[in-house]
RNA sequence: GGGGACGUAGCUCAGUUGGAUAGAGCGGUCGCCUCCUAAGCGACAGGUCGGCAGUUCGAAUCUGCCCGUCCCCA
């Protein structure tokens, strides 16, 4: 990576460094400086509160000890001018002419990716029906976390939990079992001929619907589920059917949206390898768990409230194992997450499960030993990107890895939490869905699988598809269909991601179609539209027969100064300069809206840029050549960032 | 009952560690295509940052209480 992409960064930390220095030579304090964003661009580049620290403990005024230091700092390499604003603050400006010419000239160096594994595991939908809107924010968030990581130099496996084993799947078993009598035979025939993931959607909401009127039935869900876990017969072959097909199904619709994963650990294998039992003995061994001798928990293993909660009440335990022996999800999850960090001592086989166009493979886990495979875990930190309805149980599973002792992984086991996708009222009635007057008057309504009430994720991204498609055949009616198709594709895929990150993790979206399928204002559109103006520049150019500058040899530091004396391409260069520094922030922080509002400034800052500099026509030399390299490192950094955010550029709009 | 999240413009949301005149998009009103694509640009209107008290030189941000919405555990 090359070190100019931290321009600003670098002479944040200069200047921070320089009065830090100085307040500890003249007052003998060693507090860290920090740096702000002015209020106001007009105010300068950098900002020091520091006087206003420092005014309480020498008991001075603000504006003086501002005064002081500014004097006694010195000069600074990259930095113009230091005044003194306001009531005490320190604004810097920054030497324009060093900082463009560093931006165009600065040397590059290798990049370095960490050694340590981080794993981030995102996705995980029940493999029994159609994904919907809530599991793509889901996906979008992990894959756009795993892009900001990878841009930071961290080596990332993407890892997509698959449970196959689990109720759900079990009721859409029994529903093809005892609803429709299907054989095996029937369901492979029909897996090759519908679009078998939405059967099972309209299936699964059926079986919902017959086990609430016939409780009996739920026998049914019983004898499949341990049909399922015996790995033998029919329903266990059946089981096996319906869930592959629906992870081919639900990688299919991920991957229409650029989302890709390293390898799937099923739960089939984590039973039949045994991990629990593995994990049980450790949890047994290590005291972390105890058997219950009385009370409402008699005959179960649990894990005391006081490892995961300020309470130490009995009443609050956490049952592991209950009293008829079988494991709670939590348990289950402890064993993986050990695994996760290569403290199982057991592992899984891999077996090639998918080869992307790009020729990246997937592997799943698989029970019989391979030869020739890679291995998975071993991860130093780990990323476990679920929904927030789910934070008690990961507090029980980082309480259990730190109940034995392993604080260190506890440490390092983050629960990328993240709010629901919840329905607008209004999409509901849209869709048909009957709403309460209650419900009318709710902000959102929560979707649920078991009622087949949501949005598919397929549905959606066709309906985005065919609404671009409409705008792009209006404003190219003459190109290709399958050209127009592939614009309007990269479109709708940069729409839906743009709408899932622009939120923050924690709040709820009330999925609204009208806003969704906007392609005006703060949207993905609005940024990609802004890549294809950069790049058109630099095609009618060629058009003109004109060829791009050499930039490193046209423009020299004093032209570059000049140019910048113009208040506007300034505070373009300055904006497009931050690209790096956001995906920075947005990493320390863990939140991905950053980078999708970051992008937003960006494409902002060059459709103001685009509005004021006709490029092409410009006539004085010097500024048509800066105007050009200007407008490479916008298109470069909106490229970068829309990479990030997971978005591809379209051939044009 | 216990734990957690949230409450900012008509609507949907940002708001870095407490800092300068609280921002953006949508919606509304009014302008801008002879010129690299108007999926764009500019301007205007719109606020008791849920309420009260406190800490502080300074609070949308921190603390306490209250009101309201949602989620989880029992």
């Amino acid at each position: 990576m090359p070190y100019w992409f931290f321009m600003f960064h670098l002479l944040e930390k200069r200047i921070a460094e320089a009065f830090a220095a100085k307040i500890s030579a003249l007052y003998g304090v060693s507090d860290p400086v920090s740096t702000e964003q002015p209020k106001q661009a007009s105010f300068g580049e950098i900002a020091l509160p520091a006087a206003f620290q420092l005014a309480r403990q020498l008991k001075k005024a603000p504006k003086a000890i501002a005064g002081e230091l500014s004097n006694a700092v010195g000069a600074i390499e990259g930095i113009a001018a230091i005044e003194i604003a306001g009531n005490g603050y320190m604004n810097v400006r920054l030497d324009r002419g060093y900082y463009g010419d560093s931006l165009l000239r600065g040397e590059t160096q290798g990049t370095s990716v960490e050694a340590d594994k981080t794993i981030i595991e995102h996705t995980n939908i029940n493999p029994n029906k159609a994904a919907h809107i809530g599991h793509l924010r889901n996906a979008i968030l992990g894959d756009t976390f795993v892009r900001m990581l990878r841009a930071a130099g961290r080596n990332v496996e993407v890892q997509n939990y698959i449970d196959n084993t689990g109720v759900q799947v079990a009721d859409v078993v029994a529903a093809f079992e005892h609803l429709e009598k299907k054989s095996p035979a029937a369901v492979r025939t029909l897996i090759e001929t519908t679009r078998f993931d939405y059967v099972c959607w309209d299936l699964y909401a059926r079986m919902s619907t017959y086990y609430a009127d016939h409780p009996e039935a739920l026998e049914w869900r019983k004898t499949t589920l341990h049909a399922i876990e015996s790995g033998e017969g029919a329903t266990s072959e059946l089981a096996h059917l319906v869930s592959d097909a629906i992870v081919r199904a639900h990688l299919a619709t991920m991957y229409r949206l650029n989302i890709e994963y390293d390898v799937l650990p099923r739960e089939s294998e984590i039973l039949h390898l045994k991990f629990w039992a593995q994990a049980f003995e450790l949890l047994k061994e290590r005291k972390a768990i105890h058997f219950e001798g009385e009370g409402k928990n008699r005959g179960c293993w649990v894990m005391p409230a006081s490892a995961f909660k300020s309470s130490d009440d009995e009443e609050d335990s956490k049952v592991i194992v209950r009293s008829n022996g079988t494991v709670t999800y939590v348990g289950k999850d402890i064993a993986y997450q050990l695994w996760k960090f290569g403290l199982l001592g057991k592992d899984f086989y891999y077996r090639p499960w998918h080869k992307y166009p790009d020729g990246h493979q997937v592997w799943a886990s698989t029970s019989e030993p391979q030869t020739g495979s890679p291995s998975f875990g071993r991860g130093a930190r780990v990323y476990n990107v679920i929904d927030s309805r789910q934070s008690y149980l990961q507090d029980v599973v980082v309480a259990g890895l730190r109940a034995l002792g392993f604080e260190k992984q506890a440490d390092a086991s983050i629960h990328f939490s993240y709010e629901m996708v919840a329905l607008s009222p209004r999409t509901c009635i849209e869709m048909g869905i009957e709403l309460s007057d209650e419900d009318k008057k709710r902000p959102y309504v929560e979707v649920s699988g078991r009622k087949g009430l949501g949005v598919k994720a397929d549905d959606l991204i066709d309906k985005l598809i065919e609404k671009a498609l409409e705008e792009v055949t209006s404003r190219h009616p003459d190109d290709p269909d399958a050209q127009r198709r592939e614009v309007a594709t990269k479109i709708a895929v940069g729409a839906l991601r743009y709408f899932m990150l622009k939120y923050t993790r924690n709040s709820v979206i009330a999925f609204d179609f009208a806003e969704a399928l906007s392609f005006t204002g703060e949207t993905g559109v609005y940024v990609q539209y802004a890549a294809v103006r950069a790049a058109k520049i630099l095609g009618k150019l060629g058009e003109r027969g004109e060829k791009l500058p050499d930039f490193q040899a046209d423009l020299t530091r004093e032209a570059i100064s000049r140019q910048l004396t113009d208040e506007r391409l300034w505070q373009a260069v300055l904006t497009a300069s931050k690209a790096d520094a956001a995906i920075e922030q947005a990493v320390t922080s863990g939140e991905p809206a950053h980078v999708a509002r970051y992008a937003f400034q960006l494409a902002q800052a060059f459709s103001t840029f685009y509005q004021d500099f006709p490029v092409v026509t410009e006539t004085d030399k010097e500024k048509k050549t800066f105007l050009l390299w200007l407008t490479t490192y916008f298109r470069a950094q909106l490229e970068h960032t829309l990479g990030v955010l997971g978005i591809d550029v379209p051939e044009y709009m």
